[in-house]
DNA sequence: AATTGTTGTTGTCTTTCAGTAAGCATATGA
DNA sequence: TCATATGCTTACTGAAAGACAACAACAATT
């Protein structure tokens, strides 16, 4: 469908973009390619909004969009703080390992939620089929009973099923070999799950 | 840290960004807010900037960017062709149920794989632990034994783990109340699996 | 009391930048 | 063969847009 030139004209573009944030003016998308004038870049611009791969906005500088980019939903980053059951003692200490940039639809999450991720280790929860090694995505709210939390019981961070029995909340394994945890002292709500990313090539069990 | 001011100027930012898919001008902003003049706006981006939550380019047009977004890695759109085991009898029926918009990094797959996603309905996967309502995004690309695999076998799409024994390659289900299948006519695999996305509130089991 | 930050105003100046007109050579398909 | 798409050139225009100077009132610190 695209020529030879016009696939390398919409290369520069995506590389431009992701590099700088914006879109390059026709003159300089004329001095990348050594061109004698800028109208070449003009036209060739011309092409590529004919055939759909890019919208232009007459009138305004650097107004070139990638049509998908429009109807994307907004994008946030989720900031993987560590793995859970480890550290993590403190709330402000972020060991941030990274992120995770996802469309909010995909989340199910208002806009204004407060929202990280932590990646799970072991296999307390495998009966909720969350596995050693998956992602879960937390929002910073109220938890209702019967919600996966992470919570801080006791000095320790831990993803648990959050039940309330007889008025006491205690926190729930979903594995039968680990026991029920009631907090002694203290029971601190992290976050409650509301999504989960598996990835990687670990699929094979 | 923001002042009430800045903040409904970096909402008027955001919101501009997301429509038009480019930043407003000074003049824009002047117009948008009733500022007598365009310097009003241009004092309110220095202070932003200062402040650390966007950055200018000089000299150029248009040219704001949100830090965030320029460490970002590349966001890929992923499609949602349907339900899994439901329809999707030919490879060009896109049903296009919406899209998934995720950083490539976090699904550990090359920039040039093409990728789709199905919504797995019903628990033949359960074992592997993948639940009905997951959604699975796939790689089209060969799968190697032991992957999982989604496959038309014999007019029918399912999500099964492709096993090879004694050369003759087959799917297996990870749910002991369901049988191999072992392909009569044909076998086509449609994608195989690399990332699971579980979402919503539907976390309670 | 002096300084700095916020939120503005009236101006002017200059560069960036998109857009157009007119032309030319080579392909590709009808 | 005639039309149409591609891939360029030179030359010009005018609007869009950033940048700066100078000033002013008001808060919050130092």
């Amino acid at each position: 469908m695209l020529t030879e030139r016009q696939q390398q004209l919409l290369e520069f573009l995506k590389e431009y973009h992701t590099n700088n944030g914006l879109m390059p003016s026709t003159r300089e998308i004329q001095e990348f390619f050594g061109f004698a004038s800028q109208t070449a870049a003009v036209s060739h611009l011309r092409a590529l909004e004919k055939k759909g791969v890019i919208q232009k906005v007459p009138g305004k500088a650097r107004a070139l969009v990638f049509p998908e980019q429009l109807d994307r939903e907004e994008i946030v980053d989720v900031p993987i703080y560590g793995q859970i059951a480890a550290g993590m003692a403190s709330e402000t200490e972020q060991a941030n390992e990274g992120c995770l940039s996802i469309d909010i639809a995909s989340l199910g999450v208002p806009r204004s939620a407060k929202t990280f991720a932590l990646k799970v280790r072991g296999d307390s929860m495998i009966d909720a089929h969350i596995m050693s090694g998956d992602c879960v995505i937390l929002e910073l709210k109220e938890p209702r009973r019967g919600d996966i939390v992470a919570a801080l019981i006791d000095g320790e961070t831990t993803l648990k099923r959050y039940v309330i029995n007889d008025g006491m909340p205690y926190l729930q394994a979903e594995n039968e070999l680990y026991p029920d945890l009631v907090p002694v002292r203290e029971l601190v709500i992290q976050g409650v799950m509301v999504a989960l990313l598996r990835r990687g090539e670990g699929m094979v069990a």
